[in-house]
DNA sequence: CTGCAACTTAAGCTTTCCTTAAGTCTTTAT
DNA sequence: ATAAAGACTTAAGGAAAGCTTAAGTTGCAG
């Protein structure tokens, strides 16, 4: 995750790089408001944490600045001014958050994190087992980067074992999940689903039968 | 702009309510966490304000609940605890910002505008999928950089897909979106509305359907 | 008032999916 | 080795979901 830092003062400039760093931020560091501008323009940033009281500019003519030019990321600002009609105005003026100095650590990577989360968006949680992935909100699933269709009931299926991979679920509790309780099922649609979803995953291994038992998914 | 106001306590809620009214937000007020999830279901919000401390569900859990139905739609927490690693907690659950209660309304107003603002995008008011693109303003569609005449129902439509492309979209939420509040529909107008959009688009294939489920905007 | 465009509804069609069942293959136990 | 049980494969019938078309309404503009 690439971060400017913007950041005047030395003492507290080496603490924040090194706080941010450690918690797997890229962190590059400048320490005027030109500085920030140029850089901001040469290379794309995930978020800037930006200093008010600079030497060269004001910090707010700098946020309004990269504004100006149509800068979109993700900005937190640090103030020492516990003002809140002040900070009402930054937040007007374009900032995302803000913080007041001084300020936890663990606050300001959380922060940050959140920031870039909401800037990229979500990243929808998925389940994923060796080249399978399983995008459980957006229904889709990929193997080795392709899309498969599958069914609603191959789906679940699938889902139900990628929850726990290599680890064995009966058929039981397999065909509760496929099934519902839309009704008892006396036949082999189970295993006809098995049959279908292994075929359709292009690699029958990657779902092991354990006999009188249930089964396994095992990828890679 | 519409909002979300999840607030057990009565006298919070009408102040929340009538500050956030009095500078423009469209409010929502519902007491339970219960009633939020299901609201935001059913409504498209901008932003929610959520209460900690509900009395059927704790906040948190409302929280992680939203966000792993797909919901990536801006929160602010209010919280009494100034408790730094509660609140890092929150932020990385998916919250985007908190406030400690007591709080300043023209601060939560102005955090709600930075959020909603930062949701929608600063730059382009322009949504981009592939080859399709869609100026909100103008109710221009290009595809292709060609200009395409679409109707009001299947501008929505596509507004509202192309708003999370590769995302699934339920039934559902797009009938919400595209019919309003006007009356319940019971008859396929959404796939007459489908089909007339993916002729006009002149691809049939961006549009999937996915089973039983919604549609998805698949483009590029 | 008239005409056009957009919207809704309904009916029939197509596609996809699910279940069932019968036959085959594989493993395990005798 | 052989029988029995469990698992696999395949195909067919039917059900569910979605698609398409067309007719009837509505609403707005000329």
């Amino acid at each position: 995750m690439d971060l400017l830092l913007v950041e005047d003062d030395a003492m507290l400039g080496q603490a924040v790089e090194l706080g941010l760093s450690e918690r797997q931020f890229n962190v590059q560091w400048v320490r005027t408001g030109a500085a920030a501008i140029s850089e901001s323009q040469r290379v794309n940033y995930d978020v800037v944490v930006l200093d008010l009281g600079l030497p060269d500019l004001d910090g707010s003519r700098v946020l309004s600045s990269l504004r100006k030019k149509g800068q979109v990321l993700p900005i937190l600002v640090l103030t020492a001014r516990d003002d809140s009609s002040e900070t009402v105005k930054l937040l007007d003026l374009g900032a995302d958050d803000y913080m007041i100095k001084p300020f936890d650590m663990n606050e300001l990577a959380a922060r940050l994190r959140a920031l870039v989360r909401r800037q990229r968006g979500y990243a929808t949680p998925e389940l994923s087992c060796g080249p399978i992935s399983l995008d459980e909100l957006n229904f889709q699933v990929l193997v080795n980067q392709q899309p498969v269709n599958l069914s609603k009931r191959e789906f679940e299926l699938l889902r139900a074992m990628m929850a726990a991979p290599e680890r064995v679920h009966s058929r039981d509790k397999l065909e509760q999940i496929v099934f519902r309780n839309e009704q008892q099922v006396e036949s082999n649609a189970l295993e006809v689903h098995v049959h279908n979803l292994r075929k359709k995953l292009g690699n029958k291994e990657w779902i092991q039968t354990i006999r009188g038992v249930g089964y396994r998914l095992a990828c890679g």
